[in-house]
DNA sequence: CGGTCCCTTGAAAACGTTCAAATATAGTGG
DNA sequence: CCACTATATTTGAACGTTTTCAAGGGACCG
């Protein structure tokens, strides 16, 4: 199973019901902006619920031809891309609600790996046709416009120069934005990737990360069992990411 | 002037010709799409020249209200963000043919500011009115989608963990492409930003990328003066950026 | 000609990496 | 249920790259 792979729509809630896939996270995207009904309905027999894609498992690799975008409804997906001595470079975490695939945009193929850290349901937009869609609802094309203009943003966060604890703080801070804002709690949450993964992420080697985390522990700042997290001071951990958070 | 400010469309040269600001670089970005006469001429009336903007000079700054994106004509621009403690952390150099402002999208207002390095002219383009445009035309909504999508590419390209002299290579091979995409020399060129800057983009110290240019002059690889570069060995550079230039 | 800013160079220090090894955990098959 | 193996994590010590601090030289501009 690929989200690449060509699928018959098997629509999995295509019932009388208007509650267009209430799941599903773009509908939250979308929604917001005032669609009706019959716009709802436009969008969704775009979406195909597929999955479940299990931990490790690919969802698309580098190179698959890329023909759709894919908002996760569970679970948690990572991308990366592999350089030529094997050393993985990760580019992003994704969490339930967020989207996967808009940086294959420009190119035929998608430009990077992902993999499901654990187990994953999506929903998969066939983006020729979401595309097609933008042209006749402005609201759609918007949307998408500032989906695409803040993943410019968000890359540029972690580019610039700073700390290990820096990056560490403004990570885990990230991360509590990100649980909260599906409502979930924001105080405590697991990681679901390897501290490898954390620090391909965060230009870090993993002992580095593993370092960090006990200092960040032993100031009172966090308690970290395992991938449990929780944070036990966030002002003080916001003071530390400030200058990465600024924006 | 500002980018930001609302000027009447004051255009340069809607003569009878219908060339479409042949010397505006968007033009080249739309016009591969095979756009007929009577779309350029929808294209032309959301252009607008501003500049000159002489070194030194803002084009927008942080906080300006977003509502036009540009391209740049002649000269380079940078843009940059300021933290807390005054420490500029550039964010991309921009020469002829090159868009700004991609990343104000998702915003209100531009996220960062953008100074001329030497005079700029620039191709202004009402962002309402782009999209607005796109929503009818595909190729338009097409190309707007690349290349905000090749941004968040190009961000995540600096992300990497790489060493001085590895992200000072591709760099300057990168600076050359851009340069050779515009009909310049791709072995000689000008550096139009300081040293400072240079560093504040890979993340080094201006002592560092001094350090590096010396280390790759004396080992044959460029020439340079000043902020004169001659590219004596294009492999070789390409050798040591291969990693970050993979792609 | 003086001043300012940019660039270069050297030496010391800091931060993160690398290397090495111990510990812990989860998954597997007996 | 337990032993076993592979993988993930933690910790320590030495090392290396880049930064920091300090100072000198050079170009451009008034």
């Amino acid at each position: 199973m690929s989200l690449s792979l060509q699928r018959k729509p098997a629509l999995a809630d295509d019932g009388d019901e208007l509650t267009f896939c209430s799941t599903c996270a773009f509908s939250k995207v979308c929604l917001p902006h005032g669609f009706d009904k019959a716009q709802l309905r436009d969008l969704h027999v775009l979406v195909e619920h597929i999955g479940p894609f299990h931990a490790g498992e690919h969802i698309f690799r580098e190179g698959d031809p890329f023909n759709a975008i894919a908002a996760v409804r569970s679970g948690s997906v990572k991308t990366y891309v592999v350089d030529s001595v094997g050393r993985e470079q990760v580019q992003g975490f994704f969490l339930p609600g967020e989207l996967i695939g808009l940086n294959a945009i420009s190119h035929e193929a998608y430009p990077c790996d992902a993999v499901a850290l654990e187990t994953v349901l999506l929903c998969r937009f066939s983006f020729p046709m979401l595309a097609a869609l933008a042209t006749q609802i402005s609201g759609v094309q918007a949307a998408l416009f500032r989906l695409l203009s803040e993943d410019i943003n968000k890359a540029a966060l972690l580019a610039g120069n700073f700390s290990a604890a820096e990056r560490m703080a403004a990570f885990l801070l990230t991360l509590a934005k990100r649980h909260q804002a599906r409502g979930y709690s924001a105080h405590r949450f697991q990681l679901t990737m390897a501290r490898t993964d954390i620090g391909n992420y965060l230009r870090l080697t993993p002992e580095t990360v593993s370092r960090v985390l006990r200092r960040f522990q032993d100031q009172g700042l966090v308690r970290i069992e395992r991938r449990d997290v929780t944070l036990l001071d966030r002002d003080r951990l916001h003071t530390v990411a400030r200058e990465i958070l600024r924006a």
